[in-house]
DNA sequence: TAAACGACTTGCCATGAAGTTG
DNA sequence: CAACTTCATGGCAAGTCGTTTA
């Protein structure tokens, strides 16, 4: 570790001294009192030369090792779930090492234990192949629990809590509760305008409780705050969620850019990223917060009345298995919905439809707080961007020059070649032109995502099927109505065109497909070839949904052509929607 | 009834594999 | 084909939320 600037924290160094004195034999401890006076130069050399070793390897010694992490996967990495084999997620149990954990760790530097197969509680049924432990060794326990879907079990040293070996994301484990979430979260589009009203009429509630419960649901609604559960201190970080905000994290303004009754936040959630924004607040909104940061310090809860149970509670009255995070999921799928209507134009190239589906994307991320870190290389690869940009813009000109000069020539000999000529000229200056707007449509993407995180949305939040609607709507109208109502505006990034119906794939008339559809009944078919029961086809993505014009179900293969088109915008969401797209 | 626990989802980042370019 | 860039995957920390325990 060393070279990391962590190692050079107090707390970290405190702590790892810590542990590792525990670890010494009592004559090494008689020795080695000081961290300061430890010299690692030593191994740390030892561990940096064998990465460099590692990556100088000839061309048959890293296929070998390839083979060989193959070999592992094949034996371990998967299981046998209800007949079927599936995927596991993490089938190594996670080496030791030295804890960082995020932001101002308070265990930073502290050793987390080798796991030992006596450290590890095996879950798998009774009439199973039970894995064998290494030789020499026994496992802590074997257990058959068909009621958790863990396979193994250990407690982490650290932070005393349990690690799990689970299945992956496109097990049908998975995928079937990733499909209930977005279920239940498009359930909550029916709830949604009554529970408004409630808050809003709960804003002048005689109880105090029910007040912050109010003021923290029009939160999570508006902002998607995520819940915010009380956390031990000096267990970890100081990060807070809403039901866990502070005084000294929200500042309130009269007036503030032009606008009445602006709230600034101010906060590091989780992972530590920094939530900062400004927002205009409805009046009696603005005037609980006055009230409930009425003689209280900085440090003291905002809601302090209010817990995470207390408001689940309510919001499971509400509607059946309606919690906090419901709210995240629902409107960054009805946000990324309602960006795609708006900046989506049916004459648009593919370049700038992609540009605007990313858009969409960024909006959610930005609603959700998604951050990320500049990458190392983006000045660069943002430079050499520009680069290409400015030949490309050379050849442009160079081409509009000779296409003026064949003009010329064209009208002056009047002949058959001269003709073909100037046509081939007029398409290669088109051909250049388009690949000019579509290089320039991708710096204006990649400078706009340079601090913004898509992946996690995409992944977690954004109801696969709205994207692949989007994809097949085929002239068709967009959006479909899966998260339709009113909702309400958030952070506009963009603005809103009135261009209606995009047609995203240029080839709809190749596709014998009519009917209406939505992402209202769309359903994604599993053509997962990790299945023992094979579903579906690798190089064709399966859609389906019901036609009103056959009564029922319809299955669309999309031609092998669209799939490049189709993982590019889907890509993020495959892992977690069981949606396997193979392009040939 | 509150703290602790257990099981699961969500989150960012580093790495290495794959793709692209000259 | 090497050098470079991009992207997917793995890693594991840190949340959420229901249940159990003290």
């Amino acid at each position: 570790m060393l070279g990391h600037e962590y190692t050079t924290k107090e707390v970290f160094r405190k702590n790892f001294f810590n542990d590792w004195r525990k670890e010494m034999a009592v004559e090494e401890r008689e020795v080695i009192k000081s961290l300061d006076k430890c010299d690692f130069t030593e191994i740390h050399r030892y561990f940096v030369d064998k990465a460099a070793a590692r990556k100088v390897l000839s061309r048959e010694e890293k296929q070998k090792l390839k083979e060989e992490a193959e070999k592992l996967q094949q034996e371990f990495g998967y299981c046998i779930l209800d007949g079927h084999q599936e995927k596991i997620g993490n089938f190594k149990i996670e080496p030791p090492g030295l804890f960082r954990g995020r932001g101002d760790h308070p265990k930073m530097g502290m050793l987390k234990r080798r796991i030992m197969p006596e450290d590890v509680v095996i879950n798998c049924s009774r009439d199973s192949k039970i894995p064998e432990p290494p030789a020499g060794h026994q496992w802590k326990e074997v257990r058959s629990d068909n009621t958790v879907t863990w396979l193994a079990a250990w407690t982490e040293s650290v932070q005393n809590s349990i690690k799990y070996i689970m299945l992956n994301p496109c097990s049908k484990l998975k995928g079937e509760t990733a499909w209930q979430k977005f279920e239940t979260a498009r359930r909550l589009r029916g709830f949604v305008d009554e529970i408004r009203s409630q808050y809003r009429a709960d804003w002048k509630s005689r109880e105090m409780k029910t007040r912050q419960r109010a003021v923290a649901l029009y939160f999570i609604d508006k902002l998607a705050l995520r819940a915010g559960n009380e956390k031990e201190d000096g267990e970890a970080a100081d990060t807070v969620g809403c039901c866990s905000l502070r005084v000294e994290h929200v500042q309130l303004h009269p007036e503030a850019d032009g606008c009445q009754h602006v709230v600034e936040f101010d906060f590091l959630g989780k992972d530590c990223i920094r939530y900062y924004n400004r927002v205009p607040v409805e009046k009696p909104v603005y005037k609980n917060l006055q009230l409930f940061m009425e003689s209280k310090g900085p440090r003291d809860n905002l809601f302090d009345r209010l817990t995470t149970t207390s408001l689940n509670k309510h919001l499971q009255e509400l509607m059946d298995g309606l919690t906090a995070k419901v709210f995240r999921t629902y409107n960054a799928s009805i946000t990324l919905q309602e960006q795609l209507r708006a900046l989506t134009r049916a004459e648009d190239s593919i370049a700038a439809k992609i540009l605007s589906y990313n858009r969409a994307n960024r909006v959610v991320a930005i609603l959700c707080n998604h951050q990320r870190a500049t990458p190392s290389t983006f000045e660069k690869s943002m430079q050499n961007l520009q680069t290409k940009i400015q030949a490309k813009k050379e050849q442009v000109a160079e081409a509009r020059a000779e296409l003026r000069r064949a003009r010329a020539e064209h009208k002056a000999q009047g002949d058959g070649k001269s003709r073909s000529v100037l046509e081939k000229k007029r398409r290669l200056l088109e051909k250049l032109q388009e690949q000019l707007a579509q290089l320039s449509v991708q710096a204006t993407d990649k400078e706009e995502n340079k601090q913004v995180a898509l992946g996690t949305s995409k992944l977690n939040y954004l109801d696969p099927r709205i994207s692949i609607a989007w994809c097949v709507c085929l002239g068709s109208q967009f959006p479909p109505v899966a998260y339709g109502g009113p909702g309400f505006s958030r952070r506009p990034l963009f603005s809103p065109s009135t261009a209606p119906v995009p047609c995203p794939l240029g080839s709809a008339q190749a596709l014998p497909v009519t009917g209406t559809h939505d992402a209202e009944s769309c359903v994604i078919s599993s053509p997962c070839p990790e299945r023992s029961d094979g579903q579906g086809e690798v190089g064709v993505l399966t859609v389906a949904w019901d036609s009103e014009a056959s009564g029922g179900p319809v299955e669309l293969s999309l031609p092998t052509g669209s799939g490049r088109w189709l993982s590019a915008l889907l890509g993020g969401h495959l892992g977690h929607s069981r949606l396997s797209l193979t392009p040939r």
